[in-house]
DNA sequence: GAATACATGTAAAATGTTACATGATTTT
DNA sequence: AAAATCATGTAACATTTTACATGTATTC
């Protein structure tokens, strides 16, 4: 899938690993996101099966630049996989709630721990989303001709506010459920 | 992290990889899930690395079953793992988010029409939450003498509901503002 | 003088998915 | 008669993470 976010950016505009390593780390990495060598990887896996092109460009003083470009085999595969709507629904792993399904045999205390620095972790996210994501894609719907993108984007973070809103509610739920007991 | 959730239940009570699958399906799966073979293999490990150990059950007229029991070590590597917290949150993986960003050059019916089939799949999922999860888990809890246990799998609950609740909402807002587009 | 940004890549290990293989028993 | 359940496992593949490797230029 990672393809897919990768020639989704393409699809904006030419860029090297390196550059699509920093779109991803601002835009979509609360909801996709890579490591650099994976990206490195799977750049040149794509190139290798046609859904992208690459050239060098030279620099001066600093290392040269390997630009990739999407194809017409690429944006016809892109378009194809947004359009299929997905039939299931996302498994996801939350290491948080395996750990608390199995923490009745610990203190109390060592749970109410945990649960307090996650409220303060999803607290800064929350706060993350309010400010630097918003302000992000504000300047991006801005600065290009990208109004209708920046209603998209702009739901994808409303969807790690709610999510974040929600985490909080929950932990403050069970942090006194617990308390409680 | 399946090394966990293995000796988690494990510690519960001896198990085969057949067993433990079952349970992840209708405990923890909705948070942490693994293939059949992926639980076959990892529990192998966990055996060489002697936090679990097996004898084969001999049955007549069914196969003969390689039941796992944890070890002392398993043990106390399982409660050093629950004891320490996390520092980080979770980074997700979500397709539709993606798909949704780089979605602007569709038409918004297409956009439509998966939002409202991920809306069913989500809604059928809070129902699983609120009827299935729920009486296993009340079932659970009264047969076995897991009060405490249940209280903590109660709480990995409603964090599902929680989460089907906000992903329903988030839908619907979005769905509304494309409509409205 | 140290840290960060720029820029690319490889190698190894860990993790996870899909497919294959077998075969009896029980349920529909 | 067909499908599902019980039960175990291997092999191949794909994905992801961690670590290694290099070197300049700029900023603190």
């Amino acid at each position: 899938m990672l393809k897919y976010a990768l020639l989704g950016f393409l699809n904006y505009q030419d860029a090297s690993g390196y550059d699509l390593k920093q779109l991803m780390d601002v835009s979509t990495s609360n909801f996709w996101h890579a490591k650099q060598s994976q990206i490195y990887t799977t750049l040149k896996k794509l190139e290798k099966e046609g859904f992208v092109i690459s050239h060098i460009e030279a620099q001066e003083s600093r290392p040269n630049r390997r630009v990739y470009e999407i194809t017409e085999s690429g944006q016809i595969d892109l378009k194809k996989w947004l359009s299929q709507p997905l039939m299931t629904i996302e498994s996801r792993k939350e290491t948080l709630l395996l750990k608390l399904f199995f923490s009745a045999q610990l203190d109390p205390q060592v749970v109410l721990t945990e649960l307090r620095l996650q409220r303060n972790l999803h607290q800064s996210q929350l706060k993350k989303y309010q400010t630097t994501t918003k302000d992000v894609i504000q300047q991006f719907a801005s600065s290009l001709d990208m109004q209708e993108d920046a209603r998209l984007w702009e739901a994808t973070r409303r969807f790690g506010e709610s999510y974040e809103e929600m985490y909080i509610r929950w932990l403050d739920e069970t942090i006194e459920e617990i308390s409680d007991a």
